[in-house]
DNA sequence: TTATAATCTTCGTATACACGAAAAGTAAAA
DNA sequence: TTTTACTTTTCGTGTATACGAAGATTATAA
């Protein structure tokens, strides 16, 4: 049942332009050589094999978009990386950024059967410990995404919903957002946006502190209604 | 902390080695060629790299020997390895024969940390699902592994100590001993012991079957004492 | 000892993945 | 529009891993 040959790194690739999809329009080969970190010539021979396999289409405007394979594989690799995540969060007891680095390395020797038990034992989450829907088996999935951060006006307070896939992979974000307790479903209350200095001033709790645009865009939040 | 770059195909030469070593003396190319399934080539350029990155020295009459790196990078994929399959079989319920088919892929993605709480979680299991002794972090170890089973004189009853790692690879092997009953623990009476058709007649409970001596040379067993 | 079998070794080749240098094309800013 | 900046593309290279064919060695058996 196992598809011939996928390597990891098409795996990665496929994952990578999966989340730039949900991030930014159109999705150009040097926005995921930035992602993937890769030079361009690396890039552009990685996806001329991605598209003669099937993977990805290129349009016109040099637009990459995955084909419904190279989306199932991703839609696969990123669930098993979410529930790889779960495991080593609630069960082994890692903090958010080692969980994430490892399972970006376990998610690709994850069985089928072994995700389906993983997902049995854990539950059937719903989300990886950094607040992202891990996508279903089937065809998802209305993926209502909140608004990001650095969109909220002064003065409000929000519910701190996800870090997108995209923070995921920042280590450092990862580490500040843990040190000040920014985890999925506090609150935050946003005192000052300054869009010139490209930082916005942020309060949990009694805790004060700064944060960078470039950063806030990749956290997620929702207003806390009742 | 991590070495620089091992890659996984390394490891599982360098695991393929350290196994041999307890079973077969020497350990030539051909041997392990046979056990990695590569050809004579591959086998003779991979020899040279694992040399020359001072995993093994090549002795004068060709045998092959792990060096003291060699030995530790073998026994931690080892001690992954066997980590891996009682996580796999314990809290994920699979049986023995895709446990081991999927810890081979899982045991090159697991760090030093996830190895460490993964034994804390599984209460620090001194074997694997197939009564393998998993090797300790420090030097271990006094390995008094069991009789093989084909060493075993006509009328005596044993007890089933494991199948050793060279057996553990041979899916047809682990699916037959799963089917009668043979498990780490399992009482045998070995009714009868033919060399010369290369079979023997065992009993287990009720069930008596025939099994090849090439078989039941990987399979380790101990004498019932009170 | 010689014939046969097993083993090792060399050589040419292939694929997946990565790099840098530099040319060619396209978009944005001045 | 012209210059600048970004992107894509080509080309040559390198490493790890694998193959097969065939020659060279060594071991085993007759």
């Amino acid at each position: 049942m196992e598809r011939s040959k996928i390597t990891p790194t098409v795996e990665d690739y496929l994952k990578a332009i999966y989340v730039l999809e949900e991030e930014v329009e159109p999705v150009i080969a040097a926005r995921v050589a930035d992602e993937m970190g890769v030079s361009p010539s690396t890039m552009f021979s990685t996806l001329r094999r991605l598209e003669s396999e099937s993977y990805v289409k290129v349009k016109r405007r040099k637009e990459i978009h995955l084909t419904v394979e190279g989306k199932k594989v991703a839609e696969g690799i990123l669930r098993r990386h979410f529930l790889t995540e779960r495991l080593l969060t609630d069960l082994l007891g890692l903090d958010w950024v080692k969980a994430h680095e490892e399972a970006h390395r376990l998610e690709h020797a994850i069985s089928t059967e072994v995700e389906e038990r993983l997902a049995k034992l854990l539950k059937h989450p719903t989300t990886c410990p950094h607040g992202n829907r891990i996508p279903g088996k089937g065809s998802s999935s209305s993926h209502r995404k909140g608004l990001p951060l650095h969109h909220v006006p002064a003065g409000k307070e929000v519910v701190l919903e996800c870090i997108t896939e995209g923070g995921e992979r920042d280590a450092r974000l990862l580490g500040f957002m843990q040190q000040h307790r920014l985890f999925p479903g506090t609150k935050v209350q946003v005192l000052d946006v300054a869009p010139s200095l490209g930082i916005m001033s942020l309060k949990v709790g009694r805790d004060e502190f700064s944060l960078g645009i470039e950063a806030a865009k990749k956290i997620r939040v929702h207003h806390n209604k009742p």
